[in-house]
Parts: C-alpha cells; structure tokens; sequence
DNA sequence: TTGTCAACTGTCAGTGGCTGACATTAGCCT
DNA sequence: AGGCTAATGTCAGCCACTGACAGTTGACAA
C-alpha cells in the first residue's frame, strides 16, 4: 500500500511528521506571540503552552529563545546557498547570486508559506528591527552567512578568499543591497512574495552593470 | 580650606570617588575574570564577591553582564567623539576623523591605562572576537557608532545623512579600516598604546589620498 | 501480533541573569 | 549634631536554560 520509493527524501515516517508539526507550530505559535505583545514581554512557557507542549520539549527544538526567531531566515538562506551551489560554473559569480536570490524566493512561496504566512514573516522582519537583541543577533548571523557566500563565490571561481579580495567585497556589495531590499520591503505595505521579488530585482539590477566586469581573466 | 574652584569639574567628593572605585575594581575585576576563565563561564557574584560587593550592586553599575566587558570602548569612544565634535570645521572629514583617534588613542595611555592596564584591554578584546555573544553585541555597537559618526560628519559639512550617502560611505570605509586595524593589533604581540597607534595610522595613509577628493563645493 | 529498542516527551530540581521592594548605612550639608 | 539623600545589602521572585530520570510512543523484527 505504502510508497516506499519517494524522490529524494527518505519517506519521513509518522514519527518524523509528528516532530515536524509540532516545531511548525512551534515557530508559528512563537512568531504569532512575539509580534503581537513583543519578543521579551513573550516567556517560553506561553509559547509551549500555546502549542501544548512543555517547556522542556521547546528547547529540544530551539537552543535558545533566539533560535525561534530566526528558524524560517535559515530555511530560507539554507535554500539560497543551496541554489547558488547548484549554479553553473561558467555563469558570472553575480548572476549566479542573482538567479539563486530568485530561484529561493520562489520556492519559498510554497516552502515557507506552509510553514509561515508571508505577512507574520514580514512582521517577524520588523520586529527583529525593533529589539536590540535580536538586532545584534542578526548581525552577527549576516556577517556569518556573507562569509559563507564569499566562500563559495571564491571556489566557483578558483580564488582564496584570503589572499584576493574581490570575493568579499562582491559579496560585500550584494549584500548591502539585500539588507536595503529587505528594509524597502519591510517598510511597505505588500506583503506578498512577489513585492519582495520586485524589489530585490530591480535593486540588483543597479549595481549589476557597474561590478559585472570580466573577472576570469580572458 | 576646600578649593571650590576646580577647572571644569565641580570637585568629586569623596562619595563619588568612592563609587569611581568600586566602578573601576568592578571592571578589573571581570575583564581579568572574563580573560581568565571565559565569559559564559564567570558568574556576576565571583565578580561581586572578587570586588567584596553585593551582586544587586554590580547590577547598580551596569545594566547587564556585557555592559562590563564594553565599559572600556565606551571611554574610547567617547572620548573620540568629544575630540572629533572640538576639530575644527576647515579640516577635510577624514582628516578630522583621523586627528580624533589619534588624540583619543593618545589620551587613552594616560586615562584608560589608569583603570585597565592596556595589555588587559587586549586580552578582552580577543576575548570578545571568540564569543559569539559578545561579537553579535560588539557588531550592534559598532553599527550604532558609525551611525554618530556619519551624523557628526554630515553636520560639519552642513549634508542630510539621508540625502547625501558621502557621509556614511566615508565613514563606512573608515570604519572598515579601524576594524581591520584593530583586528591586525589584536592578533599581534605588542600590547602597547604606541603599538595600535602605529598600525591604526599606517592604515589610514592607505585610505586617506584615495578618498580625500574635495567635498565642499568651492 | 507482539515484544524489544530507541526516540520523544514530561516532570522536577537547580543554576544563573536580572529586578523590585524595603531596610540600613554612610557621605553631604546646614 | 542632626536631617537629607544617595549608595548598598538583603530578600524574594521571574525567567531563560540544563541535567537527570521516568513514562510514553513510534519503528522494526521475530
């Protein structure tokens, strides 16, 4: 009766699709709390008891209060580096970043959306803005994640990040116009996957001429 | 007998020399803890009882447990902005900005060396570049900082911060290279004030005739 | 189907960061 | 000297987080 031959994927069991729901409603539950009474007003004993759980059982899902916060942003950058590892050699380091950025945010439609409508992430986005905490902690995740980029970016191209520093600085420069893109987007007030789409597009389309000189040397 | 006519200060009693030097041992005390033994790992009453105060009294002096370890930085850059508010408003930015950390650095041997010997300061900031916590807060501050910094340059130049990018990009650049700076001294041996003075100074040379083009109209 | 194993979960007790309330001490000022 | 007020100690309590132990429940083989 059962399929056992599934794509990619395993066949997750009962047993993983019960863990899966329940850190689904977990993040949503937590998310939901946050953004309407704020981060540090919210304990983890509401959260649990939100979704019926203990307190003990949150933090085998999340290390921290933290984590929660940021849990649909990894999804979402697991997915993008992913994309952009899977990129062909021979497209341009900034197209590659460019065509990863999209093909993430499409996916995320169907991925994210499931686990967390778009609008509660957008107001997850602002409230992460307007708590110091969570400021610095998504500082210090961006920096590690422009690194990992720049590690990539490096290797497609057959550079050490250390010893030539255009690998950094492109991904130095791609970043500042994701993290304005998002602002732009948080700002406002459409809420669909599209805007954010748009936006993100035509921002990269104002650096891309300007940095998109030929890097391999001919 | 009093002299009530001190140059700027209205004369510390000895109330508030007294609460200088609990504030001072309090700092010592945790930068050496912290260094020693790590900072997840040192408690607020190992601190108290090191400076033989109650742990609600820590409290009293700063606001949470990393605020001590950036108490020193928050001297420095202070005194930073003090010296980069008394330049002179002819001086090219970057001059400007150049002129203020020397003099702040210069000061720093006489007045930071008395409440945190230099070489601790080092060691606290590795310290903090080795814990995740400490670097996320490190990141915010820093942000936060070059975000004054941008509005100070922005008024001596008579420019909206939000009109023209020059200042944040000056600053920007600039304090990429005091980062990268403090990063070289922090890896190196010399934990003298001549030491990070060098370094930061030969830095700037590099920067400076790059961006030192003429803002001001003429 | 059943029984074993391993994973998931709840409970409990405890640590450490942090705060409010209240009493006590100690510098300041007349 | 004595009153005022700031600084401190004490205590009780909240909340994030953790280890240990026990109970429950999928997974899987006999």
């Amino acid at each position: 009766m059962t399929d056992p031959t599934p794509r990619t994927t395993p066949a997750p069991g009962l047993r993983e699709r019960k863990k899966q729901r329940t850190r689904d409603a977990l993040i949503r539950a937590a998310l939901e709390l946050f953004t309407e009474q704020g981060y540090e007003e919210t304990t983890i004993d509401e959260i649990a008891e939100a979704v019926d759980v203990s307190q003990r059982t949150f933090f085998r899902y999340f290390a921290n209060k933290q984590e929660v916060v940021f849990a649909v942003q990894d999804m979402i950058e697991a997915r993008f580096l992913d994309e952009l590892r899977a990129r062909p050699a021979a497209e341009p380091p900034l197209t590659a970043l460019r065509s990863a950025v999209m093909t993430a945010w499409d996916d995320i439609g169907q991925t994210i959306a499931s686990t967390v409508p778009v609008d509660l992430h957008m107001r997850s986005y602002r409230m992460i803005e307007s708590t110091p905490a969570l400021i610095a902690a998504h500082l210090r995740r961006s920096t590690e994640l422009e690194e990992q980029i720049a590690q990539l970016v490096a290797r497609r191209e057959g550079l050490d990040v250390d010893a030539d520093p255009r690998p950094r600085v492109l991904v130095a420069a791609f970043s500042g116009v994701m993290r304005v893109a998002g602002k732009v987007w948080g700002e406002g007030h459409d809420c669909s996957v599209a805007a954010i789409r748009e936006v993100t597009e035509s921002y990269l389309d104002h650096i891309g001429p300007a940095i998109e000189t030929h890097w391999r040397r001919g």
